[in-house]
DNA sequence: AATTGGCACTCATTTGGATAGAGTGCTAAC
DNA sequence: GTTAGCACTCTATCCAAATGAGTGCCAATT
């Protein structure tokens, strides 16, 4: 028995060896790989036969199948799993890309707005996958200011400006029709007492004011609350999620069909649905992957992704990443996916 | 040779017949159609045979062409034109759908942007096919007020409202730091100077009163004039597309293949090149269609666009219209694509 | 005990040919 | 002018055989 378990593992060292390799190649040619094309493949000097055998006990683990009786083999999930896991080689990029990764996300300007999509459009174009890069709406943002213009008809164009320079704007309805001067005053009053304030505490304060002190503040003040109380309320449920390079999906229409390459389009488009997922990686820290399979949406199935959060003055606002078939080249795309993160969180920190 | 003439116009007036009835069934099915079917299907009693030579005809005048020879007919690029311009029967829409899109378009709020995405998912789901709305800057938006806010390092954040209560915003920069009184002394003189007047007014007089009288005003002045005409200027360039249910377009993978379809898809995230064809159509009065091959851009190959200008108060404000394979069903397409152009204006013009 | 060569077997893919079917063009008859 | 008939041309389909990649297992080898 004892015997029994060290014969395993000593098996299991080089089943691993043989996995990888296997992975390795299935993931450059995206077919089952036979025993003959694994015995070349890798640098031991071994019969087909007993690399068969091999293949059949990694089989019984579940972590190859093959898809027919005279196919190779092929990784299943547990297989790409421990390959993520435990035997992946991830080749460090030399500093020429990583200058290079530096300087593309730099043009088009330094807003960020501008910076995130360049990310998002570099993380495609170098991994020829789908791109994602999300900005987690921070909730220390603070409170700068606040405006009112008057519309006609009982509307008031409402900005909100952040301390961040993030500019909200939205038309407010009310039951009457207030002058500039009013307005002016109220907006004054709500900048006195709140610039500078987390935005969560103005929201409480604002309804904090609003309950208390109802009768202590003319109308036009309590117009005011209410109408900030909107505001700060609203500018929470933006969330921002910047995408590129879907169409690079199509090449790998392997994805089940065009039914199941169709879907995810849709969700890209919704985009909602990969911000769910995504922020599940925002706690996590260093370069999340995760298979498709694992995750219940079905509309992944034969996808992977690749994340990393991104931290701006040690704090993480946001995670990027990219997404593509569980095939894909997880040496080069972990340290793309990690590199940029940091370039990104370093660009953010220095604007 | 009179003889003859006559002869040809009784020939074609039966032969416009076949063809319309040829193109539809060629809409219906999409495939090649035979002597046989076209017989059953037009109501005219007669043989394959006979059809056989009045589509020989048709084919020797480039309306129609077979792929191989044992294969029907197919309508050529001109033949779908002939059919577009002068045999198709637009049925008009019942009132109640004209109803229900009357509603749809209406759901999320009467923000002008909604509208414009209610109306874009409208199409692309009545339709099936891709939608698009573009909104053309109209350049009789008035201006109405300039706000300027101190950010840190130099910078000043420029809000500018015009009169239909569109928000730009943008970030400029400046050789020196103001304070927020003095951006507040500018913001006041623009707002006096300028309020109401016509965008494109605005920009000419701030250059010329740059130019004249550099120095009647204070340093304070001429910033505040520099970086009004920035941002007039810059709130010039943008333009607005909305696209929707690109996705659907995957259906009609006969779209020459994938390769095809992936640069369409590439095309419409870019977005500019849809723009630039839409624009042709903005001085066209009604729906406008016009088939992929027609453009010159070879990526919309296979394609037709159906689109309409919208007006509100008489004027043209933009173009929307669907995107889809040349073999889509036009005499439904195009009463959706006009009412849908009526409506929105409407919508609009309320607001 | 691990490794290997050999062999039978399986199963997907390819190949080639035969066939059916759809459709045309032409000609001669109506 | 219209039609029926016929020969002809393609394409698509089906089937059977060949191909070939690959496995599993067993017996021989090291």
């Amino acid at each position: 028995m004892a015997n029994k378990s060290v014969s395993d593992s000593v098996v299991n060292e080089r089943a691993q060896h043989f996995l990888k390799a296997l992975i390795e190649r299935y993931i450059r040619d995206g077919q089952p790989v036979g025993s003959r094309t694994l015995a070349k493949d890798t640098g031991l000097d071994l019969s087909p036969a007993t690399i068969r055998n091999v293949m059949a006990d990694l089989e019984d683990m579940g972590l190859v199948s093959s898809p027919h009786t005279s196919a190779g083999r092929v990784p299943t999930i547990t297989g790409y799993r421990m390959f993520i896991d435990s035997l992946l080689t991830v080749q460090n990029l030399n500093n020429q890309e990583v200058e290079r990764i530096r300087k593309e996300i730099m043009v088009g300007g330094e807003e960020s707005s501008d910076v995130l999509k360049s990310a998002s459009k570099l993380l495609s174009g170098v991994t020829h996958m789908a791109g994602v890069v999300t900005l987690t709406r921070k909730d220390k943002n603070n409170f700068r200011q606040i405006e009112f213009l008057p519309l006609s008809d009982r509307r008031v164009l409402a900005i909100l400006v952040t301390e961040d320079g993030e500019v909200h704007n939205r038309i407010l309805h009310t039951h009457r029709d207030f002058t500039r001067a009013e307005l002016d005053q109220a907006a004054n009053f709500l900048n006195k007492s709140f610039a500078g304030y987390e935005m969560e505490l103005v929201r409480q304060r604002v309804l904090q004011q609003l309950n208390d002190a109802r009768d202590h503040f003319d109308q036009v003040m309590t117009q005011a609350l209410t109408m900030a109380g909107e505001m700060v309320n609203a500018s929470e449920t933006k969330e921002d999620c910047v995408i590129a390079g879907q169409t690079n999906l199509m090449e790998f229409a392997e994805l089940s069909g065009l039914e199941q390459l169709r879907k995810l389009f849709d969700a890209f488009t919704e985009k909602r649905e990969i911000l769910h997922l995504l922020d599940q990686f925002l706690d996590a820290e260093g370069v999340q992957i995760f298979i498709g399979e694992e995750s219940g949406y079905q509309l992944l199935n034969g996808c992977s992704v690749v994340t990393a959060p991104y931290q701006v003055n040690e704090e993480v606002v946001g995670v990027l990443g990219v997404i593509g078939p569980t095939r894909m080249n997880y040496e080069r795309v972990i340290p793309v996916v990690d590199i940029t993160a940091k370039i990104l969180g370093a660009v953010l920190k220095k604007h």
